[in-house]
RNA sequence: GGUCCCGUAGUUCAAUGGAUAGAAUAGAAGUUUCCUAAACUUUAGAUCCAAGUUCGAUUCUUGGCGGGACCA
């Protein structure tokens, strides 16, 4: 139990005995007590002012009286300023927390809870390469995805990747007019690269056709139907609907390449999927749900044979189903895909990764399903992001200013290097470790950059700010990791006794951690003499307990910014601590004991929680 | 035109309705005979505007202004 939640207990039952009232944990607020006031944890009175119809300064007495005489080896100490009750807790509950906790590498981890999530994300279209905004749904994807896992969920991290349309058509038709049959291999390009320049090479021709028209006589709309280009690519998408045999295997090719340029990526970045849909496969998913929609006459049909619902009741539009000629528009294949998916796993929950500017055709799939009376309607949920943007404004690809994804990687880690080098403190690496090391401090300062926002935003990408590594970022917590296992490795070393000391004393301590609130015994009194906690020490031991907490609101919010802001946290408080106080050279074998304990631990938690959001953590920088 | 989202230090981000709105960075001034200075300490600097609800509003409501997304 949290102590956030013990204190809310303790409360609630005080509150109870004094005023014969129902109280719960609901009727009051408790916060950390600010660092300008004595008081480790504060209890916010006013709200208990009108059912009580006694002034704050009241309350708090009677309350902090009763508190520390119910529960005196819990609260030590109470103090009541302009209504808000600080109390101090006892620091054997914090020396025992840390000895029952400090070498566990799960710590703050929940049982498995039987509940199966899929998290869907990355999605890629297979005719250009990954780009900013797909590192931050990857990253997001990732991050969502373990910290599930870390409160007891099953996960099933799955991909859509858009195979087909006529994107890809342009594509394969740039690439038979101007390729000369080149391939990534002959040019030495990476595949998605490859096919992402002549999807480029596409919109070049066709714009310069379309002006070509125009400067005919031709009016541009047209024009922009009419041009060549744009004709054999709509002819090829039909072949393809056809199959035709060298259409189909030429897009077998292209998309090969495409697959091998981004399982280079995704292996750099650290991801991967347990399943991938291809829409190749799944489009038509949608025709029988169509059927389902007339038969139950959720969908109608109007004159020129497309099909609609209308949702106008619902404060949204009509929206179309399936076109008058019977192919099927997205919508449909997405709801046909979370139906096979529910099917396929019985999930309990379905989380979507997608851009903010899907907000409404997400909506409008949940509503569908809804009434439909799909299973699987409520489970479905759209974790939605915003978009990245650059200081200059916005990424357009028709100016030139997306940022590419592999370049962006390459650029981080280059960056790491430099930083790494020009400090020298890793001269005996070998080569290898020096490139895991610079990928790991690359990518680092990437992952953490784009997930330290809260998802929803829309976030600014500064790269001179990206790169930085410094302040509020990842390698600053990598740092502190290290830096901590730099004093464990030496420490170790100095003394065999120390080392065995430190994890007999867990063994022994492991009983009193188990004890129930209040009822803290006095046989820890031997550890108290010498050590009465210094602030430092206790501000490191305060955020180390709220660790399990942060998991929690992580999960409930599916929000990585939240752990993000936490590791920061935790290494600044740890880098104080670190400053102001030996671990070495304590004044006593206890307090050294207790700081090698408290720098344990910590990193630890440091690295447990940078892996929830795909980040390493080395042993040296 | 309709729906939705967002406005916090120069800049990038925090803050379940709670105390004097926190950080980072940029700026100013400092800290290394001692566990990694990628660190630490000090300093200056902000809630778009106007009403309302409340003991208390950055947070909730309404109306403006400004920015963005989507739907036709």
């Amino acid at each position: 139990m949290s102590i956030v939640s013990s204190i809310q207990q303790s409360v609630t039952n005080v509150l109870i005995s004094l005023h014969n009232q129902p109280f719960t944990a609901k009727d009051f607020q408790v916060n950390q007590t600010k660092p300008e006031f004595e008081g480790d944890y504060t209890v916010v009175l006013f709200s208990l002012v009108k059912s009580l119809k006694l002034s704050p300064d009241n309350i708090g007495n009677q309350l902090g009286t009763a508190l520390i005489n119910t529960y005196p080896n819990f609260f030590t100490k109470f103090n009541i300023i302009k209504g808000f009750l600080n109390l101090s807790i006892a620091d054997d509950y914090w020396i025992t927390l840390l000895q029952k906790n400090y070498a566990d590498n799960c710590y703050g981890k929940k049982e498995m809870n039987g509940k199966k999530v899929m998290v869907e994300y990355s999605s890629p279209n297979t005719n250009k390469p990954l780009h900013l905004g797909h590192l931050r749904n990857n990253f997001l994807g990732w991050s969502v995805s373990e910290i599930l896992k870390a409160n007891g969920y099953e996960v099933i991290k799955s991909a859509i990747v858009n195979d087909r349309g006529i994107h890809i058509c342009k594509s394969m038709i740039a690439w038979q007019l101007f390729a000369n049959n080149a391939t990534p291999e002959s040019t030495q390009t990476k595949g998605d690269h490859f096919v992402g320049d002549y999807y480029v090479k596409f919109n070049d021709e066709y714009k310069r056709q379309v002006e070509e028209l125009i400067n005919k006589g031709t009016t541009k709309d047209i024009a922009e139907k009419e041009a060549p280009i744009m004709k054999a690519t709509q002819q090829m998408l039909l072949d393809w609907e056809e199959g035709k045999p060298e259409v189909i295997e030429l897009w077998k090719t292209m998309n090969q390449w495409v697959y091998a340029g981004f399982d280079v990526t995704y292996k750099k970045i650290g991801t991967n999927f347990d399943i991938v849909y291809y829409e190749s496969n799944t489009y038509l998913l949608g025709k029988n749900i169509v059927q389902l929609g007339l038969d139950k006459q959720v969908f109608f049909k109007k004159e020129d044979g497309s099909i609609w619902i209308d949702l106008t009741a619902d404060g949204l539009d009509e929206k179309l189903v399936q076109r008058k000629d019977g192919t099927s528009v997205y919508i449909t294949q997405d709801i046909g895909l979370a139906d096979l998916k529910y099917g396929q796993y019985k999930i309990d929950k379905s989380i979507y990764v997608i851009g903010n500017e899907q907000n409404y055709h997400m909506k409008v799939l949940q509503l569908i399903c809804k009434k439909l009376g799909m299973p699987n309607a409520d489970n479905i949920f759209h974790l939605s992001y915003g978009m990245v943007e650059l200081t200059s404004g916005k990424m357009k690809s028709r100016e030139g200013t997306v940022v590419d994804a592999d370049d962006l990687v390459d650029e981080m880690v280059a960056t790491a290097r430099q930083h790494t080098e020009a400090l020298g403190k890793v001269k005996d690496f070998t080569p290898d470790e020096l490139t895991a090391l610079y990928d790991t401090l690359g990518l680092g300062a990437m992952k953490f950059y784009l997930l330290r926002v809260d998802p929803k935003k829309t976030m600014v990408f500064n790269p001179a700010e990206s790169i930085d590594f410094h302040g509020f970022t990842g390698p600053f917590v990598q740092y502190t990791h290290a830096r901590i296992k730099s004093i464990l490795r030496k420490l170790a070393g100095e003394t065999k006794a120390g080392e065995t000391k430190v994890g007999e004393t867990k063994a022994k301590e492991t009983k009193a951690g188990e004890t129930e609130v209040g009822e803290t015994k006095a046989n820890n009194a031997q550890t108290t003499n010498s050590s009465a906690l210094l602030p430092l020490e206790k501000e490191v031991l305060l955020q180390l307990e709220q660790y399990t907490d942060t998991l929690t609101q992580a999960a409930a919010e599916l929000n990585p910014s939240v752990i993000a802001n936490y590791v920061f946290n935790l290494a600044k408080t740890f880098n104080s601590f670190y400053v102001e106080h030996s671990i070495a050279n304590a004044a006593s074998a206890e307090k050294k004991q207790l700081r090698l304990q408290l720098a344990t631990m910590t990193a630890n938690v440091l690295k447990s929680g940078m892996q929830l959001l795909g980040v390493g953590v080395p042993e040296r920088m």
